[in-house]
DNA sequence: CGCGACCTTGAGCACTGTCAACGCGGGTGG
DNA sequence: CCACCCGCGTTGACAGTGCTCAAGGTCGCG
């Protein structure tokens, strides 16, 4: 029964400052509905962070740098990847509104972002971060919350990753983008790439190559068409979904 | 300058129900050296914590189960995994002393928990702990900081999982075990690796083959030599690490 | 119109997965 | 004490899959 992997993303409507709340664990009333700040903390934090309006292909902060500020993304696409020293770059992750980025250790990246299109995010210190979520433990509660989701994604790329077959993991891809940018319908058969072939490459840890063929093989299948580079439309769901779980 | 990645993993000197402290971000001061918890902390999860002593291969959990309990491993080694539908069994992570395991979505268990080697545990039930997290944002942030150092974790074994060569994916998973395992010794060149090739290729998202293969080239390199089954003599630590590296 | 970035397609190669057989080693029971 | 057995690990042969290298195609923008 691992079939609602990609599933049970929740919903995003997420505006401003807030965080979408991902509980640890939650006592499961059914609606992990988002929550919003309180006007408290979002005064706390407004306190502290900074607007940015950023365009695309920008380059936030590169891996092993200072790290000094912590992100969260109100809307448009960042990428966090890392550079590896055979000259391949492997992409950790695709973040969207209500997203939070910036993770460090030792007081340094590990690893660079971008953003793939333009973007409004927030800006906060990390050592004033910091300061706030050891003062206020219900704010801090929603950020845990955050970095445990953060933990599930990655569990669920690593599974990905796994894959042998091209098209398996690119239909897993589909599935995640799928719940991620467009939560709450159950209709809209159109995903959008807002990324390039190559970052989806860098993040299925295929070469573009394979990229392409696996796309030609679900089209091929008439699982999916590809009305332009940077969107899909599903044309068979279900086979989209069974393919994805075939792990 | 990725090559540092196995050797950050910080000191592991725990004891009780004391927590590794990996900061989300800390100032860089150097040490990242073990805190123990507050008398008041220590208090406040004794009162809900139950420690318990249990036997080598017994499953704590289940995924998909309900998730009542969050656990933080005492001594011994356990690992979490997932069983997917094709047959194959992938292993999330191994957790040793300091670490805390039991991530749940939803009030399900994402996971499926068994211990290794005979353990010893502390057991807390989920809604105690996240009532006392509420209210204690010091003990907040160090189960914060546990959940950051654990998304590093995931994120650096999607890194080794995207390796085409096994004897590449073998070598860091060497590197961490020997960090992750002796951490205070720059000296020891014993592994102990308490886990079965089986776990190790479900770790490695490798064929069992595959591992006995790598293993073999290790020791016809002359990098490492295999004791026996579950201990390992580095007998070339700098081409270990190299070979690591070499992403 | 033309350049450049992005994407697609093809051929040969390297690697792991799979299947199968064999070797080892600890436990059990006679 | 020994023989047996079963789990675990090793080794070999073959097929399948993606990677690499190379060439051609498409889209968008100046």
């Amino acid at each position: 029964m691992t079939s609602r992997v990609a599933r049970v993303v929740p919903q995003n409507a997420d505006q401003g400052l807030s965080i979408r709340a991902v509980p640890l664990h939650d006592t499961g009333t059914g609606t992990t509905a988002t929550r919003l700040l309180t006007p408290r903390e979002q005064d706390d934090l407004r306190r502290i962070a900074m607007r940015l309006r950023l365009p695309a292909r920008m380059v936030l902060y590169r891996e092993e740098g200072p790290a000094r500020w912590v992100f969260a993304v109100t809307d448009g696409v960042v990428k966090t990847y890392r550079d590896l020293p055979s000259g391949k770059r492997r992409v950790q992750s695709f973040l969207f509104a209500g997203d939070l980025f910036g993770l460090a250790e030792q007081g340094r990246y590990v690893n660079s972002a971008q953003t793939i299109t333009a973007v409004t995010l927030y800006r906060l210190p990390v050592d004033a971060l910091t300061d706030v979520l050891q003062h206020d433990a219900e704010l801090q509660f929603r950020v845990l919350s955050k970095v445990a989701h953060e933990l599930r994604e990655q569990q669920r790329r690593g599974l990905v990753v796994t894959r042998r077959d091209a098209a398996g993991r690119l239909a897993m891809f589909l599935c995640s983008i799928q719940q991620r940018i467009h939560p709450n319908d159950g209709e809209s058969d159109q995903i959008v790439l807002p990324m390039t072939r190559s970052d989806i490459a860098a993040y299925l840890a295929l070469s573009l190559e394979a990229v392409s063929r696996a796309s030609a093989e679900l089209t091929r299948r008439g699982i999916v068409r590809f009305e332009d580079r940077h969107l899909v439309r599903v044309l068979n769901q279900s086979r989209l979904i069974k393919l994805a779980e075939a792990v």
